[in-house]
DNA sequence: ACAGAATAGTACAAACATGAACAAAATTCA
DNA sequence: TGAATTTTGTTCATGTTTGTACTATTCTGT
């Protein structure tokens, strides 16, 4: 079983997951950051006004987790809370012009970080990577949603 | 630079990574496993007797993590730490024999799992990404010894 | 309109990970 | 040998993550 290709081969993209993880924070001690600070602020760039639950399950995290995150970074100037008037319930996400500023050193040094792990396969490998990889996303999420649905009819 | 596809391919890993983790310790939960005490438990099915520092290295992990994850298995009998009278600092580690019955559960769901997301590729894709991820786990680790040894040297 | 369900966010406790400082044993090398 | 260094494991303080219970707001279906 152990040399069952398919395992042998998830393997290394574990590995290869929690070696790129840990070189990202590494990387990003001198800018004060944390991986999941980035991963607020890179989803912040490209949709400003998502909401803490929105941010949440883009990251597949819980929503307790953005309440502990999201006010340390409104402290330190990163992000605005804004209300939103249409629902009070929630609350529209802002990077601050100093959020970006931090954003766009945090982003530039993950760029360079994926860019030098991926330039190590041919763009077509790097393709097929990602599609093997989308497939596994859409499979796990299909049968999460599936399971889910199961479980309210259960009920 | 978000259309890049070297960068929009590694997001799809470490989105995959991130589901087929939380995926894993779902279904480990009727175990009362966590996913660490499954990494170390498949260790020491392939490698008995290894030390607790033999395993941080293998987990890339720190040392102190195998002190809070090992007194905890030795308690619930699932592992056993024998101090090495050839080197008195160090604890071998060993399954009992109630570890090796959970381990094999534990592992057979990992392994329905791997072989559910992998079965997605076919082989041929399967074994180009294992090399892709081969490749950067090399990489990475090159890039550590070498700056340790850079560390090493301007001290 | 209104009762019930769903949704957004918070509070808090428990589990977990991490890193620095430490003690004991082993190794190195002058 | 024996002083300096390295290695192994522990301790402890700190910060993170997670799950559960809770409030407030919005949506749904009659």
């Amino acid at each position: 079983m152990w040399s069952s290709p398919r395992f042998r081969n998830w393997v290394a993209v574990a590995r290869a997951c929690h070696l790129v993880q840990q070189e990202l924070a590494r990387q990003l001690k001198p800018l004060d950051l944390k991986t999941p600070h980035l991963d607020v602020m890179v989803n912040l760039v490209r949709h400003p006004g998502m909401s803490q639950q929105d941010l949440a399950r883009k990251l597949f995290v819980g929503r307790s987790n953005m309440t502990m995150l999201l006010p340390q970074m409104e402290k330190r100037g990163l992000v605005e809370r804004r209300s939103d008037p249409d629902d009070k319930r929630a609350l529209r996400l802002f990077l601050t012009e100093e959020g970006r500023a931090l954003a766009a050193k945090a982003i530039a040094v993950q760029a360079a970080i994926v860019d030098g792990i991926m330039s190590l396969s041919t763009p077509e490998e790097c393709e097929q990577v990602g599609d093997s990889m989308r497939r596994i996303v859409d499979y796990l999420l299909d049968r999460q949603g599936g399971d889910a649905d199961m479980a309210e009819a259960a009920q």
